[in-house]
DNA sequence: CAGTGGTCTAGACCACTGG
DNA sequence: CAGTGGTCTAGACCACTGC
């Protein structure tokens, strides 16, 4: 297996590429399986394969990179650890997506009191507005964008069993949504993220959630039909696409009254 | 590398052995690395090795398994990736410890609105008392004991900067946290699992917990110097030792004026 | 049955730590 | 410098899937 190659530029990878710069502090060595999941990395982010299909096997890749199926094997393991990737023995190696059942529940933490999550069936959506605004400082911030940029809108309820347990505010960049309706939100069986990935390329991949306890305030209160006052549990979210960059703001608002936000620490 | 034998047993696994039974569903395979991970998880429970303490070298444990390196390293890896093992390269791989600052805020996920983790200096705690109690139907079930068996029951209140943020009431089973006073909780400088782990043989390992939003109500709002009725985010956590046993029961009650809960959804 | 991922081995070499 | 974990390889074989 003499000297590996890039795939990309066909150049090989000399020592000194497989170094940082001395000058560099964090990472003061790059060992081989890490640049190929960084091959792999961009394979996803440029859309090469979709999240569903399935990618070249270990074999294929090995001899496309140019090094042996034991590094691919520890570049797939590390994605498939971050959930970006999905083995299944004999069958291959796919990109991971929302549309499943088994993920459903990875970055919805809410589960009823009694019964597993999702126990009460696929919850009731409605799509309260859907419009285009400009981004605050806040959402700007958040969103990586400017101050007046262009955002879409959104707010719905979501209810279990007939009753309305979450509200959520969504500001998404306009751009890479562009075509996003309250129709189409409405139309859609599924996770919203679900959509994203298949109507606009938009893969979610993780999320940083910053939770407090506030009182229902007005507005909120008549759409969750509660008293003003009562506690609910407010969840900031911001949710990052393959490269860390952020997707989506959301902010929600859980009743806990017959429901909890599940955690597990490890 | 001929057949491998079981080091504790000194009998060799036959094939037998590494077959679950044909009639067990769920597990219908069990390959080499996942029994010498089951081992080396038998010296952490048994206390062969203790917190913070080096288990032998890679090749040592190859050695006494009769197994090969990788083999060994594989399950290491998972014990890692579990928490329960910490590789440190050059030195060795050591049993986590909760005595450590990198692994503070692994289990007390509130962080200060402006700063990171941990930037307020370690939390002021008072213990409110530390008495000796019976289980009722409910700390009972959740510590896997029987209705009226003995507990220790802790209340305690953390202050940053001088403002009191969590109210925390705890249930430890009786037997193995004998002779846990609330001078020996007031004496101890840091983590309270680290002193279950030095003092006890205790070690934490897992923990899950269940978020709502409650009003204070009288009682916790004094210690919490809030008024009666302000929302605070309510926790209750069970949290485990190394083979899924319970060994703690915790109420948390927090103040999120000031602070947030945070979560990483990956 | 061929093709996939999964396991196990043996050996070479590299990066890092401490005496 | 010896000892530790970390990387990489090559090859054999096993378990699972689907045709």
């Amino acid at each position: 297996m003499s000297t590996p190659f890039s795939p990309l530029t066909g150049a090989a990878l000399t020592g000194a590429e497989r170094m940082a710069p001395a000058a560099t502090v964090t990472p003061s060595f790059s060992p081989l399986y890490r640049q190929i999941k960084v091959l792999i990395l961009n394979g996803l982010r440029l859309g090469e394969w979709k999240p569903g299909e399935g990618i070249p096997s270990e074999m294929d890749l090995a001899t496309r990179f140019h090094v042996s199926q034991g590094t691919v094997r520890k570049a797939i393991d590390e994605l498939a650890a971050e959930n970006l990737l999905v083995r299944r023995q004999g069958k291959g190696t796919f990109v991971a997506t929302h549309a499943e059942q088994q993920v459903q529940f990875r970055f919805l933490k809410l589960v009823p009191d009694s019964g597993r999550p999702g126990s009460e069936g696929p919850a009731h959506r409605d799509i309260i507005e859907c419009r285009r605004s400009s981004a605050n400082s806040e959402v700007a911030r958040a969103l990586a964008l400017s101050a007046g940029d262009a955002v879409l809108q959104v707010r719905r309820v979501l209810s279990f069993l007939g009753t309305p347990t979450i509200l959520e505010d969504i500001w998404l960049p306009a751009d890479p949504f562009k075509g996003l309706t309250a129709e189409r939100l409405a139309a859609y069986q599924g996770p919203m993220y679900a959509l994203f990935e298949t109507e606009f390329n938009v893969r979610m991949v993780r999320a940083e959630e910053k939770i407090r306890a506030e009182p229902a305030n007005e507005g909120r209160e008549k759409l969750l039909r509660v008293e003003i006052g009562t506690p609910l549990l407010s969840v900031e979210r911001i949710a990052y696409t393959y490269k860390d960059v952020p997707m989506e703001l959301r902010r929600g608002y859980y009743c806990t009254e017959t429901h909890y936000y599940h955690n597990t620490l490890g």
